[in-house]
DNA sequence: CTAGGGTTAG
């Protein structure tokens, strides 16, 4: 088949180097026009293109005046620079546009400015960003100023644009401007809905839609996994293969995706096979995903073979096996793969210092950490986030250097936030010392009044160092502030079925042989000589009054029921949406030794790989 | 020559 090159950049890749020097560049153009090869219009915009896209601006510059000055050599150029990697050029093109821009010129400006706004909304955690605001506006304000605003094309990727800017009211009204909107406008809207946090009306949508195509689908399943709504994705993806939509990377990096919330592993194995069995090409976005959701499984010797095996890597990849490492505790393994990571000179973004700093702390490697954090300033030119503080808080803090927390915090440039205060107030609790914690949560609450956890935090200080008063001080303190805890609730995937089991629920069709595992569990355990912590538990502010519920925690639940029905010598996985409490921390410990079961527990922050009776997190968590 | 879906942290 004769291909046409539609992507500029794909245009002489072999020739046209990012690091061409002009000369070069000269040779090349010089030979292309001997050749022939420039002689069509379209041949000449794509070459513009292809220069602007691979970052040779000035040569791209030089060759725009050359006649017949084209809108079709323009707007090449106006596609290239808005998919480029400095999508804001494209403004700059637009300025310089020697005629009047048509209906095209506007879907490549709506679209940089849609890349753009999407940038400034990853590169910091400030949601939206007023100059690009702005900046969408006048586009599509100009798009109206030239009588291009009512293009099919102009007005879906407006509703995308003024989703990557967050800006809901607009998102309304640019998709109620389209007089009859097709496939790509309802699925832009979707996600639109979706990125709103709106699923169930993005979902009311897909419903209507005449004829759903897989984009459609592809952009409903990442609703779902957006909000975190996984089980829901897996079932929409369910019904996807039913109707015979096909299944492309797109679709299976999002119920990757899904499988990494849920730690359900078999199903996302079952993407493993289905990717090899059908030969497909493992991308950098799908290796990715399938590591990333290996390492949020528990399975780090997975997530590094995968790892290992992809022949390009980018910064999502690193950053995705570092975490995955420092999130699974071993720190360091995750400090020496980012010192391999800088020596391929692969450059570090603030994602990756929250992963290798999590790493350190995770290992107790306090110098490491802090070396490293001053690298990001020195040698990486970063600004730390907030987000790096209190990483650095708990860093000395888990390692039970409270003092330099503290003078750390004090040090800080900028104003400490919740999660700073929150650091420090978990190392009070591992460090058991009442009157930081007290402190921190002070602070704390002068930023965020209603923190649930912060609360079971402090009662755990308490509760840990027997001042039973001072937790029923905080227990009070809740209730009057109407501050609501949220459920405890752990899963287990069995038979590819994730089961889900809520603190002291009982509705589960298999309770009654949960219940007599757990009699007998307890039975076994007391053998061994382990009683539970009541008094503590008794003053659990998960469990209020129920002094009997001691054993219904949901990760207690789970055990018992993985017990029940997975074979024996088989790993039993739990996630639960909580930090595991010390009384479950213990218990579990006792089964892993008692049934000699291997347990790998993934909770809020971190995972618990139970063996013979320890745990991997070396009691600290 | 045009528009929509994908990966990392908290």
């Amino acid at each position: 088949m004769a291909a046409r090159l539609r992507d500029p950049a794909t245009l002489l890749p072999s020739l046209v180097g990012a690091s061409s020097p002009h000369s070069r560049l000269r040779e090349i153009h010089a030979h292309l026009l001997v050749s022939g090869r420039l002689a069509s219009p379209s041949h000449h915009a794509d070459f513009v293109a292809s220069l602007a896209s691979s970052s040779h601006l000035s040569y791209a510059r030089l060759l725009l005046p050359r006649r017949p000055a084209t809108l079709l050599v323009h707007n090449g150029l106006l596609r290239a620079l808005a998919r480029g990697p400095c999508p804001g050029l494209a403004f700059a093109a637009f300025r310089e546009l020697p005629l009047a821009p048509d209906h095209y010129s506007f879907t490549f400006l709506v679209r940089a400015a849609t890349s753009l706004a999407a940038a400034a909304s990853s590169a910091t955690p400030v949601p939206t960003d007023v100059a690009v605001s702005l900046l969408a506006g006048s586009v599509h304000a100009a798009a109206f100023r030239h009588g291009h605003a009512a293009d099919l094309h102009v007005q879906s990727g407006a509703v995308s644009m003024y989703a990557a800017v967050g800006d809901v009211g607009a998102v309304r009204a640019a998709f109620a401007e389209i007089m009859s909107p097709d496939v790509v406008c309802v699925t832009a809207m979707l996600g639109a809905l979706s990125a709103g946090g709106d699923v169930d009306t993005a979902r009311e949508l897909f419903d209507r839609m005449p004829q759903q195509d897989h984009v459609a689908w592809n952009a409903m399943l990442t609703g779902y996994v957006r909000v975190g709504r996984a089980r829901e994705a897996l079932g929409l993806f369910d019904e996807m293969q039913k109707a015979g939509v096909s299944v492309g990377e797109a679709t299976l990096v999002s119920v990757l995706t899904a499988c990494a919330q849920m730690g359900a592993l078999e199903r996302g194995m079952w993407v493993h096979s289905y990717v090899c069995s059908r030969g497909m090409r493992v991308s950098v976005t799908l290796g990715t995903a399938l590591l990333d959701m290996y390492s949020k499984c528990g399975v780090v010797t997975m997530a590094m073979e995968v790892f290992e095996s992809m022949t390009e890597r980018n910064i999502y990849t690193w950053t995705s096996a570092l975490s995955g490492l420092a999130m699974n505790g071993m720190g360091e393994e995750c400090l020496e793969l980012f010192k391999r990571m800088e020596s391929t000179g692969m450059e570090p973004n603030g994602v990756t210092f929250v992963a290798v700093l999590r790493g350190c702390s995770v290992a107790g490697l306090v110098e490491e950490g802090r070396a490293c954090f001053d690298s990001m300033k020195d040698k990486h030119k970063a600004e730390p986030w907030l987000e790096h503080y209190g990483c650095m808080v708990d860093l000395y803090g888990r390692a039970g250097c409270l003092d330099d927390a503290v003078n750390f915090i004090n040090s800080m440039p900028v104003e400490p936030h919740e999660g700073v205060w929150g650091a420090l107030l978990n190392a009070s609790r591992i460090h058991n010392n009442a009157d930081l914690g007290k402190h921190a949560m002070y602070k704390l609450t002068k930023i965020e009044s209603k923190n649930d956890a912060a609360h079971v935090l402090l009662s755990n200080i308490y509760a840990e160092s027997h001042n039973w008063k001072g937790v029923s001080k905080v227990r009070n303190m809740m209730k009057s502030k109407g501050v609501k805890k949220v459920p405890g609730c752990s899963a287990i995937e069995v038979d590819g079925k994730v089961h889900e089991f809520f603190v002291g629920s009982k509705s589960h069709p298999r309770y009654k042989d949960i219940e007599t595992m757990l009699a007998g569990m307890s039975h076994k355990l007391r053998l061994q000589g382990y009683t539970a912590n009541t008094k503590e538990v008794l003053f659990d502010i998960e469990e209020e009054e129920k002094e009997g519920a001691i054993s219904l925690h949901s990760e207690k639940l789970a055990l018992a029921f993985g017990l029940i029905t997975l074979p024996e010598g088989t790993v039993i996985r739990i996630v639960k949406n909580l930090r595991v409490c010390k009384d479950c921390h213990d218990y579990t410990k006792m089964i892993s030794k008692v049934f000699d079961r291997e347990i790998v527990m993934r909770d809020r922050n971190r995972f618990h790989h139970f063996k013979h009776g320890a745990c991997s997190c070396r009691d600290y968590w």
